[in-house]
DNA sequence: ATTATCTATAGATCTATAGATAATGC
DNA sequence: ATTATCTATAGATCTATAGATAATGC
């Protein structure tokens, strides 16, 4: 008996333009080309128009999958920040120094962004992230958390020359950010992502720190 | 004979509040009022309404001042590069080591930007910068030419860890981002710049590089 | 009957223009 | 006469809804 790849007949009233991908989710599309548009061109001047034309469907059929353009971006910023939160919250249990766990978050974070299907580059700075009615923040704060206790843990030990520790998280955070705008794909997600941690924890870290061993015991801690 | 600060009395018909402060130029206010809108908001999220009112006028009377909302922005834009490219140009020739050089230009922008009277926090990654009516263009290629010029030299000459030059380039410019949302006043300018840059340049000099001489270096030459 | 689209459009903006108005300047 | 404002509004969007339509599923 022969399987052979199904050519799935989707039901419904079939498109003006037929799907490039007909196995691919229809919201998983416009997903991806809102994210593409919203960093091209920003949240508030992308249309819904623009983004229906781009995954292959007229303006108000969107609307049959999200119920409003906001929705749209509140699934891809929850998509940018929640698996990292998560990893966040179990790292802080772990028993490895609070440098090596801080640099397994980086990576962890940074492979995400790096590698994500969704171009999420808008995020950082994006004014529409003011808006109260998305729903990251919790994950967000919880997140945050962890990056201010193990910046407060690693200063105690001298892991990290002293400054101010808000400064140290935003310094972080600019290297996220710097992840985020150099998506690239398969093989050069690890070699990309290893580069920027690297040379962010370089800054920060004291002359006493082996970086290397630093380095090799986050990147096995960073992998679940 | 007693000179007395003089009560402006302004041309044209009144507006329907008083100025706050009638000595100072429409134009300027409407200029710090949209920036500060724009941080808040964006750009293509804040309406001409918001910015006129926020100055103490109509909507139709910013028209008077600016031909469109565009070239509000173009004014904030071309504020934001045009002293930085200049001081970058006359860098260029002079007779200082490159890292010292690199380290002045970052501290002239990061000076310039953190003391603005402008809100220019969200010119990195916005959107709207790619719109090719912009006039900034020029005057930043000739900043990131100078940039890449000094990155080269350094790297060269060993002061520079041996990196890609255009992550390099990436990471400096990410500590400029940093500056712009660190704005504050008068004495506090000066400290803040310092800490933003010296970190940044403390994560890509090599270890042959004595910081605190390169600083003092940089720091006069920073200054016209 | 259910699903996923389509077409048409209501209602709500938002930018920019037209033209009136109320000061000062000469 | 000149300047800097005002009011009123045209014209161009843009989001979201209403309701029709063309497939498949049972």
């Amino acid at each position: 008996m022969v399987m052979v790849a199904a050519v799935t007949r989707r039901t419904g009233r079939p498109r003006l333009a037929p799907m490039n991908d007909p196995n691919l989710d229809p919201a998983e599309q416009i997903l991806i080309e809102a994210s593409r548009l919203f960093a091209e061109r920003g949240f508030s001047s992308t249309t819904t128009r623009e983004i229906a034309q781009a995954a292959g469907i007229q303006q108000p059929s969107l609307y049959y999958w999200f119920p409003t353009k906001f929705d749209i971006l509140n699934r891809l910023v929850e998509w940018g920040i929640v698996e990292s939160a998560a990893f966040a919250r179990s790292i802080r249990r772990k028993r490895a120094p609070a440098l090596v766990r801080l640099y397994a978050l980086l990576l962890f974070d940074a492979r995400r962004l790096c590698g994500s299907p969704y171009d999420l580059s808008f995020l950082p700075d994006a004014p529409e992230l003011r808006d109260p009615r998305l729903t990251y923040r919790p994950h967000l704060a919880a997140f945050h958390e962890v990056v201010d206790d193990l910046i407060a843990r690693a200063m105690t030990v001298g892991d990290l020359v002293d400054m101010d520790p808000q400064l140290a998280r935003e310094v972080m955070l600019a290297s996220t950010a710097v992840a985020m705008r150099c998506r690239v794909k398969g093989d050069e997600v690890e070699s990309t992502v290893a580069a920027i941690v690297r040379y962010t924890i370089r800054g920060l870290a004291s002359g006493s720190v082996d970086l290397d061993q630093t380095e090799a015991a986050a990147q096995s801690l960073s992998k679940p």
